[in-house]
RNA sequence: GGGCUCAUAGCUCAGUUGGUUAGAGCGUUGCGUUGACAUCGCAAAGGCCAGAGGUUCAAGUCCUCUUGGGCCCACCA
């Protein structure tokens, strides 16, 4: 049996063995089953494009513990995978790919382009399920969704429609997000805000009249701005009504300078006095607060912008220019004409692409929206009313802050992958704007029947057809009838606004119903100095390098011990040492009892008729530890408190289940109650432990004597509330520290663990010490390695004896014959004298009142330590000797 | 401007509704190996729980403020 287990775990052989294992045998299926309760959870889709990062692995474990302890626990568990189209990322990633054969995307066209991503995705999208697997993921993968599948497409279009016949969709024109490296308009989510350092400059607009009848030096008006470029479509200069410095100048005209147009000053209270020179240029077709102005004042709205963020046309002799190039350009030829003040720097936030982390564009465009407002409602009511709950709760209030401000949703995206608006245009209707709804092409425009019709040229926002993962991925009703609402969302803060808040807004519009109950929010991956581990930092560990190096138990054991409730993670590679070694640990263990369990001597009838007055008292301290731990286990689960309960499971087995119960047994293994028991407790902590670590726990239960197909499929281990026994396990921990206290007094004694026998006499202190220390006399002995263990009536401190008192116990170890007492003492008493001696001359030192005001700080400090030292080294010696009695 | 979060052992962090002696991993020190495991065992050292005030019989935990990190949101021209 010793040679065919090695000493050694090694993941690599037995986890892709067992993983293909649970997919043959179908055990990650579920079904619409009446007989049981569901449970299901959907997987957050990770993007085609997506690698596997720690960031997954997190998430994904997250879930995996979730699904398989609910399996285990007998119920109807799904856990639906899928991925998601990822508009722009995809559309970016296939764009890059041409771009090496020396072409883009409009040199294909649009059918042939899309065919291309198609293809690319059929090679790459399934990567990431690939890696998931690798990792452990018990998802049902016959179900695998994709967000661009045929019935989830449909649902998108049936979604739209419904939204625009209610009138919560509506197109216009309106500022928008724009990247202008993606070519396309982004949500206000999509727009990540960041900081970056900029200038603010202070601009001398020319006021006409007062030019004409002074004819003075120009008299004129300083606006500051951080984008100068835009003054080239500034259509007014807007002041405070209130402010006293331009009181007078209220509707005087200016000459814009470098364009020469003439705009007006207004007045508007939304300007600040305090900000700037209190006086604000007017761009409402490049900033939102201009937008609102423009349309409050009626102003004109001048694009100077290309789509790309060149200048347009309208930007005169800056046409064609980059808009930085621009800026510079435009801040050089003020500063020529003498108008420009003074440029002080300024930190601003600005808008920044989720996807290419370009600048984004204030820009006006005519857009898609989906009106929020009435669909925030009921979502806002039902997490209120705590229909769903978010862990940790803090996030709630976030959400709700969210939704009770929501903005409108631009869902209308210019770029080519994902699903086209299902919008048409009749080219020769006169009447309104031709818009025609539809599931599919209309062959004719039903209000002229001109066959002139085309599609919009648009795709929706991925998160629009994200928003309606938890049912859309239903294609069957029974399905959906019988799994939704889910159960439980595990995911990341960044995501709540994209995703978790227009869910459940979806779910309450469509389905009128919750999509979940739960919504765990787990922190954020980070590395050892706390930056966000990102592919584009560097600074990412690759989860496949770690499951290779230390297993896949190892990486979900480790990440999720270090995983408090909603906190950030800080990994480093060290890590996942402790995982490594705790299934290094369980292996071992289970090595152990399997090399000495007779399969046949362990009657699995015989424990149904156990009491546990039958036992052992170690026997009957491990089984209730065991249901102790589980009962906490199962409570930490039950809130979502990861970390604790693989905690307790490593704390249990480690410590008390090897440490102590196996050493203990160990003298006695072949007792029918030891290797019962023995047995019992491993076998039922690898089904404990199977969610955390899937892999090695099926591995050692297969090659135990076991009942079913495989240890993912078993049951739970049942509580049995009667065998726990809080007045056995405090007995226990009080025998532990009497073997600790005799182990110290041997290593203070310096007499070897392994090397020669003690006679140990104990003088109890009461009736109750006598007791414990009578019925666990064999254990004391066996664990702390003494030859004889005497419980006396009354305490005498003998001659040779060394004495240590715990808890009014009396220890003490007879040293004639063991050590030479003389000797031992004599050596005791030359450290203390040593001791003395520099405790002594430290003392003098630090009295030394030359020593003390000429000495550098930190000498004296560190001549002070080490006194203290020294008298703690005395006191310690002083107590062996007083110990003994010579 | 609003909000959230963190500060506990040398390091990285746990510590649920206040309740005996504040824990773990790593690191350090000492001892230990032919008997499951050195990816190990037995021990040890190491904490004014950021600072100040308050509530309470009782505060690492609750309240207020201060200091110093991190994050999110907002129409900071």
């Amino acid at each position: 049996m010793i040679d065919e287990i090695p000493k050694q775990y090694s993941p690599s052989d037995t986890e892709e063995r067992w993983y293909s294992f649970w997919e043959e045998n179908n055990l990650f299926s579920a079904k619409v089953n009446h007989e049981k309760k569901p449970f299901t959870i959907l997987i957050p889709p990770p993007n085609i494009t997506g690698i596997l990062h720690m960031g997954h692995a997190l998430n994904n474990t997250l879930q995996d513990i979730l699904v398989r302890y609910s399996r285990m626990r007998g119920l109807e568990s799904l856990w639906m995978p899928g991925t998601d189209h990822a508009g722009i990322a995809t559309q970016n990633v296939v764009e890059k790919a041409i771009a090496k054969e020396g072409f883009k995307r409009q040199d294909l066209g649009r059918d042939k382009f899309i065919e291309r991503v198609w293809r690319w995705q059929e090679e790459y999208g399934s990567t990431i399920i690939r890696q998931l697997k690798k990792l452990g993921a018990s998802c049902d993968w016959q179900r695998l969704r994709f967000t661009m599948d045929e019935e989830y497409s449909k649902a998108v279009v049936e979604v739209f429609l419904r939204l625009y016949e209610k009138g919560l969709i509506y197109r216009g024109t309106y500022i928008i997000n724009w990247c202008p490296r993606c070519h396309t308009a982004l949500s206000d989510e999509e727009a990540a805000h960041r900081e970056i350092k900029g200038s603010l400059y202070y601009l001398r607009y020319p006021l006409e009249q007062a030019n004409r009848q002074t004819g003075k030096q120009a008299n004129y008006i300083v606006v500051a701005t951080t984008r100068p470029e835009t003054m080239l479509g500034d259509t007014a200069v807007a002041v405070n009504p209130k402010d006293k410095r331009y009181k007078n100048i209220i509707g005087k005209t200016i000459t814009l300078p470098l364009v020469n147009r003439r705009i007006k000053i207004i007045a508007d209270s939304i300007v600040d006095i305090k900000f700037g020179t209190g006086a604000v240029k007017v761009t409402p077709a490049h900033d939102p607060n201009d937008y609102a102005l423009g349309k409050k004042h009626r102003l004109d709205f001048i694009n100077v912008l290309n789509p790309d963020a060149t200048m347009s046309e309208l930007a005169g002799p800056y046409k064609g220019l980059e808009r930085f190039k621009a800026r510079e350009k435009i801040v050089e030829d003020l500063k020529a004409l003498g108008l420009l003040e003074k440029i002080e720097p300024h930190d601003l936030s600005a808008g920044h692409c989720y996807r290419c982390h370009t600048i984004v564009e204030p820009y006006l465009s005519k857009q898609w929206f989906v009106k929020m407002g009435p669909l925030a409602k009921s979502a806002i009511k039902v997490v209120k009313e705590g229909k769903i709950k978010f862990y940790p709760n803090r996030w709630t209030k976030v959400y709700l802050n969210w939704m009770e401000n929501i903005q409108d949703w631009c869902i209308s995206r210019q770029i080519w992958w994902g699903h086209r608006i299902p919008v048409y245009y009749c080219g020769s209707c006169k009447e309104g704007d031709g818009v025609i709804v539809s599931r599919i092409k209309p062959e004719k425009c039903p209000k002229c029947n001109s066959s002139d019709i085309h599609q919009d040229e648009d795709v929706l926002d991925t998160w629009f057809s994200s928003w309606l993962w938890p049912f859309a991925t239903f294609y069957r009703k029974d399905d959906l009838a019988y799994f939704y609402p889910t159960s439980t969302l595990v995911t990341a803060p960044e995501i709540i606004f994209f995703w978790v808040a227009r869910m459940i807004m979806a779910g309450m519009e469509f389905q009128n119903k919750i999509p979940f109950k739960d919504v765990y929010i787990h922190g954020t991956v980070r590395d050892a100095e706390g930056k966000k581990m990102s592919k584009s930092l560097g600074n990412s560990i690759d989860p496949l390098e770690v499951i290779k190096e230390y297993g896949a138990d190892a990486l979900r054991f480790s990440i999720i011990s270090i995983t408090a409730q909603g906190q950030d993670v800080f990994l480093s590679k060290e890590k996942f040492e402790q995982g490594r070694n705790f299934a290094n640990k369980v292996w071992n263990a289970s090595r152990f009892i399997l090399i000495n369990l007779v399969f046949e001597k362990v009657n699995f009838d015989l424990c149904v008729f156990f009491k546990k007055e039958a036992l052992s008292p170690v026997n009957r301290w491990i089984l209730s530890r065991f249901f102790s731990i589980l009962s906490e286990v199962e409570k930490c689960l039950e809130k979502y408190r990861f970390n604790e309960a693989a905690n307790l499971l490593y704390g249990f087995f480690w410590h008390e289940f090897c440490d102590w119960y196996l050493e203990i047994i160990k003298s006695d293994i072949q007792n029918p109650h030891n290797q019962l028991i023995m047995y019992k407790v491993l076998e039922k902590s690898l089904r404990a432990m199977h969610p955390f670590m899937p892999f090695i726990t099926e591995e050692i239960w297969q090659k135990l004597p076991h009942e079913g197909l495989s240890i993912m499929v078993s049951k739970w281990p049942h509580i049995q509330k009667q065998i726990i026994d809080k007045e056995i396990e405090k007995e226990m921990a009080e025998v532990f520290e009497v073997v600790s206290a005799i182990r110290n007094m041997r290593l203070a004694l310096d007499i070897p663990l392994a090397s020669l026998d003690i006679q140990v006499k104990i003088y109890p202190a009461n009736k109750n010490n006598r007791l414990l220390l009578e019925s666990n006399a064999s254990y004391i002995k066996s664990l702390a390695k003494v030859k004889s263990l005497a419980i006396e009536d009354k305490f005498l401190h003998l001659k040779n004896e060394y004495v240590n008192v715990l808890k009014g116990m009396h220890i003490t170890i007879p040293l004639t014959g063991i050590i030479d007492i003389d000797k031992y003492l004599k050596k005791i008493n030359d450290k203390i004298l040593g001791a003395e001696i520099d405790i002594k001359s430290k003392k003098a030192m630090l009295n030394n009142k030359n020593f003390i005001q000429r000495a550098p700080k930190e000498i004296i400090e560190a001549e002070k330590n080490k006194l203290e030292a020294l008298n703690e080294e005395a006191k310690k010696l002083r107590g062996l000797r007083d110990g003994l009695k010579a």
